[in-house]
DNA sequence: CGTTTCTTTGAATACGGTCAACTCAGGTGG
DNA sequence: CCACCTGAGTTGACCGTATTCAAAGAAACG
């Protein structure tokens, strides 16, 4: 991992990330591109420190036997990932994925760790963020368990506006690929496919090549419940 | 709520709950016993505060629609529940309803919260708490999402005889009602029940009454993989 | 230009949910 | 004591959804 010097005034994170982790960011001077598919790191490895999205999109994703995936979540610009294996036990039990051109900052372990001991501040972030995604996690779980296809993949859809947000006319600034789509919506290629075109007839969805723009959004929620 | 004094030297529950979780329970002077299927604190209402399990079962849930809901987890004597309420937005994402004669903790909101200001450990445990939480959930996620029914089903037994171990002959100590195996399964009551009766014929279970043991545990975690 | 990878569609199949009925135990009231 | 009711346990049959398999077409890539 090339080790670079994080200039905070320069630093485009740092401008759009929550205050406290600039408490920590002048520490993480080791930062590295990764070119898209390339794995950031993998479950059940040691856990090596926190790492922060600079620029890019990564998938958060867990594998279950040899064929199937989940993905957790994705995470873009100012996002901190790897935080799950802060947890006593240090062993990754997730893996992140660049899904584009990603470039990661990276703080160790051992200094994140001693870091929570003093500064308070940062410690309050962390069980903030813990306890949002705890909730986002188990609101995905109900969502997982009980709904259909068509419920998963509106939530997803849902999701990835709030998330990354639209173009001028609608279209969802970020898609993965349709394999990365069913696997979030723990569903298969085929599925996610057709669900898709059928709401594309019912003029619920647009189409411009890969990207989605959502055009019915009661109709897509009424799915959700 | 019926305001006691809680004796920490004659308190069950302080004995076995981890260390930190004393600093704040001589603040716990409200305590109260919850009946069979009682609510504790219902999802969407204002969080008043921190609940401690001192005796008895109980489930922690969330509802979709009118008539499904996912049982997120169990939780016996000593576990602390209602933390998912700690967030930024103070409202309950879950419930918590008594499966049991229950007697519950309970530690005030705002005591709880000016306690983390101070306390550094119990900041630490709840940060420790919520990473693991955060883990289980997550590996709940993905095994509610891929695997069948049967796969499901087995985690379940499985959990709940790590959770709440097993008598001299290898029956689980706490068995749910069928109904409430099935919500947490992410199934229906009719199919929880023919996936058990399944397994007794092929001598994988058990059964006595409502109790179950666990004979082959290598055929049942087969279905986990 | 051939090869590979992704997209699109059709058809077969199986899993699991829904509905209905039947049993059985326990409780209630005449 | 019996008739009735209720609710949980048990089982069978049916059917819809979604997965799987297969194959053809389109696009990307060396």
């Amino acid at each position: 991992m090339k080790k670079v010097t994080c200039d905070l005034a320069s630093c485009l994170f740092c401008t759009s990330c929550p205050d406290a982790w600039r408490d920590i960011l002048p520490a993480a001077r080791t930062m590295r591109t990764f070119r898209k598919g390339e794995e950031i790191f993998a479950e059940g490895t040691p856990v090596s420190g926190a790492y922060f999205v600079f620029e890019g999109l990564v998938k958060i994703h867990m594998a279950w036997g040899a064929q199937k995936q989940l993905i957790l979540n994705f995470a873009g610009k100012g996002e901190m990932i790897g935080f799950r294996g802060l947890a006593p036990d240090p062993v990754f039990p997730i893996s992140a994925t660049a899904l584009d051109e990603t470039v990661i900052c990276f703080v160790e372990r051992a200094f994140f760790q001693s870091m929570l001991e003093v500064n308070h501040r940062l410690t309050q972030r962390l069980l903030d963020l813990y306890a949002r995604t705890l909730q986002e996690s188990e609101k995905r779980m109900r969502t997982l368990a009980l709904m259909d296809v068509r419920g998963r993949v509106s939530d997803m859809l849902l999701m990835l506006e709030r998330k990354f947000g639209a173009d001028s006319e609608g279209f969802i600034c970020i898609i993965p690929s349709r394999q990365d789509l069913a696997a979030y919506a723990g569903t298969t290629y085929e599925t996610v496919f057709r669900t898709l075109s059928e709401w594309e007839e019912e003029k619920i969805l647009a189409f411009q090549g890969k990207r989605i723009a959502i055009l019915d959004r009661t109709r897509l929620e009424d799915y959700t419940r």
